[in-house]
DNA sequence: TTTTGAGTTGTTCGA
DNA sequence: GTCGAACAACTCAAA
């Protein structure tokens, strides 16, 4: 009997259990991965997650190919291939992960037709979370809309079905004469050499990460102290290997439960996020287009393109929103305090439609995906599952005070900054002329005036969300 | 069915 | 500088 086993996002061999059920009772095995067109040329596709992408495929195939086995990329519409291959190799079991996203289970219930019209049969795992995204309800019945209850349901759930670690199974051996090129280099794809260092893809990277992390005297020990301080390197930086599967997520929750303490409890919490964010937009699929509430599509924005660029740029003014948005330029990657900061400013004081936002994330981050992005900017926003208050609005300046005191992350990333005195960082346009001069940071010059003023904003976008409500506006 | 308690991450104002 | 209240009344989850 010949399986074929259809990787997406669970680009490894242990900790899966629906590519173990591919090897049981096999007799040859056929690891696929199919570089999807739609999604390679999507508006929302990001270079650098794609060389991240292309670098775990590697990955993947390294550690197939030193079990006897090797990875099949093929290219083009999942929709044709995976049962065109199927009935050429004769396969007779195919199995996969199944995801969260409409695009995604649109394929997947398309290719599942076409493999039971073909008389083959299917496995379908659900590794992509920790608990399956229709696992937990409300006593109603209904999915979960308010994240503390979720969580409390999570670890319910966990605490009866705590996924136990699964070695990397024996490999059948590939059909006979069936030749494996592995993936194709960024080249081969048209994408130029990512002008961005990216992290090495695959599962030893992941499991090196996870373990520096949870290691006595890592990031886990303090990460509830300092995980908010974007100067330091207090987060696991595992997003990415979340985002792919090359680390289960289960398995990044057991190691954390091992070592225990409040920032380990903290950093659980977190993967619960993920987890919710997943089951939201399995919930409603309808965020990806609109509002979570619907009555907030009607929020009027000014979509300005000029202050568009300046905030895209990282020249708008305020520091902190600047060093942000230089950094995910630089590094394809954004510290999270500073994802809420550059968001919240984006809408609030932009008054620039959260989806603008989310779509300029998804072309940048190396761990862009469309649940947890999408859910982090109507968060935001104010327009999402579990909306914080709408009239939350960040202050930039004092978001810098409080989470970069000395603006050492600023000046990281803003070098024109450097010479600004920590008392002034966040706020530079304060210094006296003579004091711009002398430190050679002119503003409007050698760096922006802020492009608004943020106590006016404030105000307007306030009379915005009130007005969308239906609210009478302030006499 | 009704009621009650609570909601990741905030800001501003005035005492 | 620190503290508590107000923001403005909303929605969800569970008893």
């Amino acid at each position: 009997m010949i399986a074929l086993h259809w990787f997406r996002r669970d680009l490894r061999l242990s900790d899966n259990p629906a590519l173990r059920a591919a090897t049981e009772t096999a007799q040859q095995l056929v690891p696929v991965f199919v570089l999807d067109d739609a999604l390679l040329e999507a508006p929302g596709r990001a270079p650098a997650r794609i060389a991240f992408l292309l670098d775990s495929l590697q990955a993947l195939d390294h550690e197939l190919a030193a079990r006897g086995s090797r990875l099949l990329v093929l290219r083009g519409d999942p929709r044709q291939i995976i049962p065109a291959v199927c009935q050429r190799l004769g396969v007779a079991r195919v199995s996969w992960n199944r995801d969260v996203s409409p695009y995604a289970r649109r394929r997947d219930a398309h290719v599942a037709t076409a493999l039971r019209d073909a008389g083959i049969a299917t496995h379908i795992g659900h590794e992509v979370t920790i608990v399956p995204p229709e696992a937990l309800r409300t006593a109603s019945g209904g999915p979960y809309t308010v994240f503390t209850p979720y969580l409390r349901a999570w670890h319910t759930w966990l605490a009866r079905n705590a996924p136990a670690a699964l070695p990397a199974p024996e490999l059948p051996p590939l059909p006979t004469g069936l030749a494996a090129d592995g993936p194709p280099s960024p080249a081969d794809l048209g994408i130029t050499a990512a002008a961005v260092p990216i992290p090495p893809g695959g599962t030893a990277a992941a499991h090196q990460r996870l373990a520096a992390f949870v290691a006595p005297g890592g990031a886990l020990e303090r990460y509830h102290e300092r995980r908010d301080i974007p100067a330091e390197p207090a987060t696991s930086q595992l997003s990415p290997y979340l985002r792919f599967g090359c680390l289960a997520p289960a398995a990044a929750w057991r190691a954390a439960q091992v070592v225990g303490g409040a920032g380990a409890d903290r950093w659980i919490a977190e993967l619960a996020w993920r987890d919710f964010y997943a089951q939201s937009l399995f919930s409603f699929p309808h965020v990806l287009r609109g509002a979570f509430r619907p009555i907030y599509d009607r929020i009027q924005w000014d979509d300005d393109e000029a202050r568009f660029a300046a905030w895209c740029d990282g020249r708008t003014g305020f520091p902190i929103v600047d060093a942000a948005m230089r950094q995910l330029r630089a590094e394809a990657w954004m510290h999270n305090r500073c994802r809420m900061i550059v968001a919240s400013f984006l809408t609030k004081d932009l008054l620039i439609d959260w989806r603008r936002g989310e779509r300029w994330f998804m072309q940048h981050l190396l761990d862009g995906d469309p649940a947890s992005n999408n859910g982090g900017w109507q968060w935001a926003a104010g327009t999402g599952t579990d909306a914080q208050p709408y009239f939350r609005i960040f202050n930039p300046t004092s978001q810098g005070q409080t989470f970069d005191p000395d603006g050492a992350y600023v000046r990281r990333y803003v070098p024109e900054l450097r010479r600004v005195p920590p008392r002034l960082i966040h706020e530079p346009w304060r210094l006296s002329p003579a004091e711009q001069r002398a430190i050679g940071c002119v503003i409007g010059h050698d760096y922006p005036a802020p492009i608004v003023e943020h106590a006016r904003q404030r105000l307007v976008a306030l009379e915005r969300y009130r007005a969308a409500r239906g609210g009478a506006p302030d006499a």
